[in-house]
DNA sequence: GTCAATTGCGAAGTAAAGTTCGCATCGGCC
DNA sequence: GGCCGATGCGAACTTTACTTCGCAATTGAC
Protein backbone atom coordinates (compact mmCIF):
# COMPACT_ATOMS: atom_id res chain seq x y z
CA UNK A 1 0.00 0.00 0.00
CA UNK A 2 1.76 3.12 -1.17
CA UNK A 3 -0.85 5.31 0.40
CA UNK A 4 -0.72 5.55 4.17
CA UNK A 5 -3.91 7.49 4.09
CA UNK A 6 -5.74 5.36 6.55
CA UNK A 7 -7.36 8.00 8.62
CA UNK A 8 -10.34 5.73 8.75
CA UNK A 9 -10.37 2.05 8.11
CA UNK A 10 -12.55 1.96 5.00
CA UNK A 11 -11.79 -1.52 3.83
CA UNK A 12 -13.41 -1.20 0.45
CA UNK A 13 -10.75 -3.18 -1.30
CA UNK A 14 -10.66 -6.93 -1.78
CA UNK A 15 -9.79 -9.04 1.18
CA UNK A 16 -7.09 -11.65 0.90
CA UNK A 17 -9.13 -14.05 2.88
CA UNK A 18 -11.86 -13.93 0.30
CA UNK A 19 -9.44 -15.32 -2.22
CA UNK A 20 -8.96 -18.40 -0.16
CA UNK A 21 -12.67 -18.98 0.01
CA UNK A 22 -13.07 -18.34 -3.69
CA UNK A 23 -10.32 -20.82 -4.42
CA UNK A 24 -11.88 -23.44 -2.20
CA UNK A 25 -15.18 -22.95 -3.93
CA UNK A 26 -13.67 -23.29 -7.37
CA UNK A 27 -11.86 -26.42 -6.35
CA UNK A 28 -14.94 -28.04 -4.88
CA UNK A 29 -17.02 -27.15 -7.90
CA UNK A 30 -14.39 -28.52 -10.21
CA UNK A 31 -14.28 -31.80 -8.36
CA UNK A 32 -18.00 -31.96 -8.33
CA UNK A 33 -17.89 -31.76 -12.08
CA UNK A 34 -15.24 -34.47 -12.12
CA UNK A 35 -12.72 -32.30 -13.87
CA UNK A 36 -8.97 -32.12 -13.56
CA UNK A 37 -7.25 -28.75 -13.35
CA UNK A 38 -6.05 -29.20 -16.89
CA UNK A 39 -9.51 -29.96 -18.18
CA UNK A 40 -10.96 -26.95 -16.46
CA UNK A 41 -8.09 -24.91 -17.81
CA UNK A 42 -8.93 -25.97 -21.32
CA UNK A 43 -12.60 -25.20 -20.85
CA UNK A 44 -11.84 -21.75 -19.54
CA UNK A 45 -8.99 -21.05 -21.91
CA UNK A 46 -6.57 -20.65 -19.03
CA UNK A 47 -3.35 -22.37 -18.12
CA UNK A 48 -3.45 -25.17 -15.63
CA UNK A 49 -0.89 -23.74 -13.20
CA UNK A 50 -3.03 -20.65 -13.03
CA UNK A 51 -6.07 -22.70 -12.15
CA UNK A 52 -3.97 -24.27 -9.47
CA UNK A 53 -2.95 -20.88 -8.14
CA UNK A 54 -6.51 -19.66 -8.16
CA UNK A 55 -7.68 -22.63 -6.18
CA UNK A 56 -5.08 -21.87 -3.56
CA UNK A 57 -6.11 -18.24 -3.37
CA UNK A 58 -2.91 -16.73 -4.69
CA UNK A 59 -4.55 -14.32 -7.09
CA UNK A 60 -7.63 -12.24 -7.59
CA UNK A 61 -8.90 -13.18 -11.04
CA UNK A 62 -10.16 -10.61 -13.50
CA UNK A 63 -13.82 -10.43 -14.41
CA UNK A 64 -12.99 -12.03 -17.73
CA UNK A 65 -11.63 -15.05 -15.91
CA UNK A 66 -14.48 -15.13 -13.41
CA UNK A 67 -16.99 -15.11 -16.20
CA UNK A 68 -15.26 -17.92 -17.98
CA UNK A 69 -15.01 -19.96 -14.80
CA UNK A 70 -18.65 -19.45 -14.02
CA UNK A 71 -19.63 -20.77 -17.38
CA UNK A 72 -17.38 -23.80 -17.19
CA UNK A 73 -18.40 -24.69 -13.66
CA UNK A 74 -22.04 -24.02 -14.35
CA UNK A 75 -22.57 -21.52 -11.59
CA UNK A 76 -23.89 -18.00 -11.85
CA UNK A 77 -21.28 -15.29 -12.28
CA UNK A 78 -22.81 -13.54 -9.30
CA UNK A 79 -21.87 -16.46 -7.14
CA UNK A 80 -18.22 -16.10 -7.94
CA UNK A 81 -18.41 -12.35 -7.66
CA UNK A 82 -19.81 -12.60 -4.19
CA UNK A 83 -16.60 -14.24 -3.11
CA UNK A 84 -14.59 -11.33 -4.38
CA UNK A 85 -16.87 -9.03 -2.48
CA UNK A 86 -19.15 -7.54 -5.02
CA UNK A 87 -22.63 -8.30 -3.93
CA UNK A 88 -22.89 -6.75 -0.54
CA UNK A 89 -22.08 -3.05 -0.40
CA UNK A 90 -25.40 -1.41 0.15
CA UNK A 91 -24.98 1.22 -2.58
CA UNK A 92 -26.52 3.81 -0.33
CA UNK A 93 -29.82 4.94 -1.75
CA UNK A 94 -29.49 4.79 -5.49
CA UNK A 95 -32.62 2.93 -6.39
CA UNK A 96 -31.60 3.15 -10.04
CA UNK A 97 -33.33 0.23 -11.58
CA UNK A 98 -33.40 2.37 -14.67
CA UNK A 99 -29.76 2.02 -15.57
CA UNK A 100 -29.78 -1.69 -15.36
CA UNK A 101 -33.14 -2.08 -17.01
CA UNK A 102 -32.04 -0.06 -19.99
CA UNK A 103 -28.80 -1.93 -20.30
CA UNK A 104 -30.53 -5.26 -20.08
CA UNK A 105 -33.14 -4.41 -22.67
CA UNK A 106 -32.63 -6.61 -25.70
CA UNK A 107 -34.79 -4.44 -27.91
CA UNK A 108 -32.41 -1.52 -27.88
CA UNK A 109 -29.18 -0.99 -29.76
CA UNK A 110 -26.16 0.18 -27.88
CA UNK A 111 -26.41 3.64 -29.30
CA UNK A 112 -30.01 3.87 -28.22
CA UNK A 113 -29.12 2.71 -24.76
CA UNK A 114 -26.45 5.31 -24.51
CA UNK A 115 -28.81 8.00 -25.65
CA UNK A 116 -31.51 6.96 -23.22
CA UNK A 117 -29.12 6.88 -20.33
CA UNK A 118 -27.80 10.26 -21.21
CA UNK A 119 -31.27 11.73 -21.08
CA UNK A 120 -31.96 9.90 -17.88
CA UNK A 121 -28.84 11.15 -16.19
CA UNK A 122 -29.42 14.68 -17.32
CA UNK A 123 -32.80 14.53 -15.63
CA UNK A 124 -31.24 13.48 -12.38
CA UNK A 125 -28.84 16.36 -12.25
CA UNK B 1 -21.67 -4.32 -24.51
CA UNK B 2 -24.03 -6.17 -22.33
CA UNK B 3 -26.42 -6.65 -25.14
CA UNK B 4 -27.12 -9.90 -26.89
CA UNK B 5 -25.71 -8.54 -30.08
CA UNK B 6 -24.15 -11.95 -30.34
CA UNK B 7 -24.70 -12.93 -33.88
CA UNK B 8 -22.71 -16.10 -34.00
CA UNK B 9 -19.47 -15.69 -32.17
CA UNK B 10 -19.17 -16.90 -28.64
CA UNK B 11 -18.58 -13.69 -26.80
CA UNK B 12 -17.23 -15.22 -23.66
CA UNK B 13 -13.99 -13.29 -23.61
CA UNK B 14 -13.64 -9.64 -22.85
CA UNK B 15 -14.42 -7.32 -25.68
CA UNK B 16 -12.27 -4.27 -26.30
CA UNK B 17 -15.28 -2.31 -27.39
CA UNK B 18 -16.85 -2.72 -24.01
CA UNK B 19 -13.97 -0.88 -22.47
CA UNK B 20 -14.74 2.19 -24.51
CA UNK B 21 -18.33 2.10 -23.34
CA UNK B 22 -17.32 1.60 -19.76
CA UNK B 23 -14.91 4.48 -19.99
CA UNK B 24 -17.51 6.76 -21.48
CA UNK B 25 -19.90 5.83 -18.73
CA UNK B 26 -17.38 6.50 -16.02
CA UNK B 27 -16.52 9.82 -17.53
CA UNK B 28 -20.12 10.93 -17.83
CA UNK B 29 -20.88 9.82 -14.31
CA UNK B 30 -17.86 11.63 -12.99
CA UNK B 31 -18.86 14.84 -14.71
CA UNK B 32 -22.36 14.47 -13.48
CA UNK B 33 -20.97 14.38 -9.99
CA UNK B 34 -18.89 17.46 -10.77
CA UNK B 35 -15.64 15.72 -10.04
CA UNK B 36 -12.22 16.09 -11.59
CA UNK B 37 -10.21 13.01 -12.42
CA UNK B 38 -7.97 13.75 -9.50
CA UNK B 39 -10.88 14.02 -7.11
CA UNK B 40 -12.35 10.77 -8.31
CA UNK B 41 -8.93 9.23 -8.05
CA UNK B 42 -8.70 10.25 -4.45
CA UNK B 43 -12.16 8.94 -3.67
CA UNK B 44 -11.38 5.60 -5.22
CA UNK B 45 -7.83 5.39 -3.95
CA UNK B 46 -6.48 5.24 -7.49
CA UNK B 47 -4.03 7.39 -9.38
CA UNK B 48 -5.38 10.08 -11.63
CA UNK B 49 -3.59 8.97 -14.80
CA UNK B 50 -5.17 5.60 -14.32
CA UNK B 51 -8.61 7.15 -14.09
CA UNK B 52 -7.78 8.94 -17.29
CA UNK B 53 -6.78 5.70 -18.95
CA UNK B 54 -9.91 3.98 -17.77
CA UNK B 55 -12.12 6.68 -19.18
CA UNK B 56 -10.45 6.23 -22.54
CA UNK B 57 -10.95 2.50 -22.45
CA UNK B 58 -7.30 1.51 -22.26
CA UNK B 59 -7.67 -1.02 -19.50
CA UNK B 60 -10.08 -3.51 -18.07
CA UNK B 61 -10.25 -2.68 -14.38
CA UNK B 62 -10.25 -5.36 -11.73
CA UNK B 63 -13.32 -6.04 -9.64
CA UNK B 64 -11.65 -4.26 -6.76
CA UNK B 65 -11.42 -1.13 -8.85
CA UNK B 66 -14.92 -1.51 -10.24
CA UNK B 67 -16.28 -1.82 -6.75
CA UNK B 68 -14.50 1.27 -5.62
CA UNK B 69 -15.64 3.24 -8.64
CA UNK B 70 -19.22 2.19 -8.15
CA UNK B 71 -19.15 3.46 -4.62
CA UNK B 72 -17.58 6.76 -5.52
CA UNK B 73 -19.85 7.40 -8.47
CA UNK B 74 -22.90 6.24 -6.58
CA UNK B 75 -23.98 3.64 -9.07
CA UNK B 76 -24.65 -0.01 -8.44
CA UNK B 77 -21.67 -2.32 -8.95
CA UNK B 78 -23.79 -4.39 -11.30
CA UNK B 79 -24.12 -1.44 -13.58
CA UNK B 80 -20.41 -1.23 -14.06
CA UNK B 81 -20.10 -4.97 -14.34
CA UNK B 82 -22.62 -5.04 -17.11
CA UNK B 83 -20.22 -3.01 -19.21
CA UNK B 84 -17.53 -5.58 -18.75
CA UNK B 85 -19.97 -8.23 -19.80
CA UNK B 86 -20.98 -9.95 -16.66
CA UNK B 87 -24.68 -9.85 -16.42
CA UNK B 88 -25.95 -11.52 -19.55
CA UNK B 89 -24.98 -15.03 -18.58
CA UNK B 90 -26.81 -17.26 -16.21
CA UNK B 91 -29.18 -15.08 -14.20
CA UNK B 92 -32.43 -15.70 -15.93
CA UNK B 93 -34.24 -13.37 -13.58
CA UNK B 94 -33.77 -10.34 -15.75
CA UNK B 95 -35.05 -7.23 -14.06
CA UNK B 96 -38.52 -5.96 -14.46
CA UNK B 97 -38.10 -3.74 -17.49
CA UNK B 98 -37.42 -0.20 -18.49
CA UNK B 99 -41.00 0.99 -18.15
CA UNK B 100 -41.42 -0.11 -14.56
CA UNK B 101 -37.95 0.99 -13.60
CA UNK B 102 -38.55 4.47 -14.92
CA UNK B 103 -41.90 4.75 -13.24
CA UNK B 104 -40.48 3.56 -9.95
CA UNK B 105 -37.61 6.02 -9.99
CA UNK B 106 -38.04 8.54 -7.22
CA UNK B 107 -35.53 10.93 -8.69
CA UNK B 108 -37.66 11.79 -11.69
CA UNK B 109 -40.65 14.08 -11.99
CA UNK B 110 -43.74 12.85 -13.77
CA UNK B 111 -43.01 14.96 -16.80
CA UNK B 112 -39.51 13.57 -17.01
CA UNK B 113 -40.81 10.05 -16.73
CA UNK B 114 -43.21 10.70 -19.52
CA UNK B 115 -40.46 12.11 -21.72
CA UNK B 116 -38.14 9.22 -21.06
CA UNK B 117 -40.76 6.66 -21.84
CA UNK B 118 -41.61 8.43 -25.04
CA UNK B 119 -38.02 8.21 -26.20
CA UNK B 120 -37.85 4.62 -25.10
CA UNK B 121 -40.97 3.59 -26.99
CA UNK B 122 -39.86 5.39 -30.10
CA UNK B 123 -36.69 3.36 -30.04
CA UNK B 124 -38.58 0.13 -29.85
CA UNK B 125 -40.60 0.79 -32.95
C1' DG C 1 9.35 -54.63 -12.16
C1' DT C 2 9.09 -50.51 -16.25
C1' DC C 3 6.75 -47.67 -19.16
C1' DA C 4 3.40 -44.21 -20.53
C1' DA C 5 -0.17 -41.15 -19.35
C1' DT C 6 -2.30 -38.07 -15.94
C1' DT C 7 -2.45 -35.18 -12.05
C1' DG C 8 -1.00 -31.01 -9.26
C1' DC C 9 2.38 -27.63 -8.52
C1' DG C 10 7.11 -24.66 -8.47
C1' DA C 11 9.98 -21.44 -11.14
C1' DA C 12 10.84 -18.17 -14.47
C1' DG C 13 9.07 -15.57 -17.93
C1' DT C 14 5.56 -12.28 -20.61
C1' DA C 15 1.65 -9.29 -20.63
C1' DA C 16 -1.37 -6.30 -18.55
C1' DA C 17 -3.01 -3.61 -14.41
C1' DG C 18 -1.88 0.28 -11.72
C1' DT C 19 1.58 4.14 -9.84
C1' DT C 20 4.95 8.13 -9.71
C1' DC C 21 6.63 11.97 -11.94
C1' DG C 22 6.37 15.49 -15.03
C1' DC C 23 4.77 18.21 -19.06
C1' DA C 24 1.39 21.11 -21.62
C1' DT C 25 -2.84 23.65 -21.60
C1' DC C 26 -6.50 26.15 -19.69
C1' DG C 27 -8.52 29.42 -16.72
C1' DG C 28 -8.41 33.30 -13.13
C1' DC C 29 -5.93 37.07 -10.62
C1' DC C 30 -2.69 40.80 -10.20
C1' DG D 1 2.28 40.98 -19.82
C1' DG D 2 3.48 37.21 -15.90
C1' DC D 3 2.02 33.93 -12.12
C1' DC D 4 -0.73 30.61 -9.89
C1' DG D 5 -3.42 26.44 -9.13
C1' DA D 6 -6.18 23.08 -11.41
C1' DT D 7 -7.07 19.81 -15.10
C1' DG D 8 -6.06 15.97 -18.39
C1' DC D 9 -2.62 13.15 -20.34
C1' DG D 10 2.19 10.81 -21.93
C1' DA D 11 6.20 8.09 -20.44
C1' DA D 12 8.65 5.15 -17.57
C1' DC D 13 8.34 2.41 -13.69
C1' DT D 14 6.51 -1.30 -10.17
C1' DT D 15 3.28 -4.75 -9.15
C1' DT D 16 0.17 -8.27 -10.20
C1' DA D 17 -2.33 -11.33 -13.43
C1' DC D 18 -1.42 -15.00 -16.36
C1' DT D 19 1.62 -18.40 -19.41
C1' DT D 20 5.27 -21.74 -20.85
C1' DC D 21 8.11 -25.23 -19.37
C1' DG D 22 9.35 -28.70 -16.50
C1' DC D 23 9.50 -31.80 -12.36
C1' DA D 24 7.86 -35.21 -8.82
C1' DA D 25 4.18 -38.09 -7.35
C1' DT D 26 0.47 -40.97 -8.57
C1' DT D 27 -2.21 -44.58 -11.33
C1' DG D 28 -2.86 -48.21 -14.33
C1' DA D 29 -1.32 -51.60 -18.29
C1' DC D 30 1.83 -54.72 -19.70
Amino acid sequence: MATPKNTSKDNAGGDREDLGRLGAFIRSQRRLAELSQRELAKLTDLSDPYVSQLERGLHEPSVRVLKSLARALDVRPQTLLSYVGLNDLGTSDTPAGVEEAVLADAGLTDTQKQALLEVYRSFLS
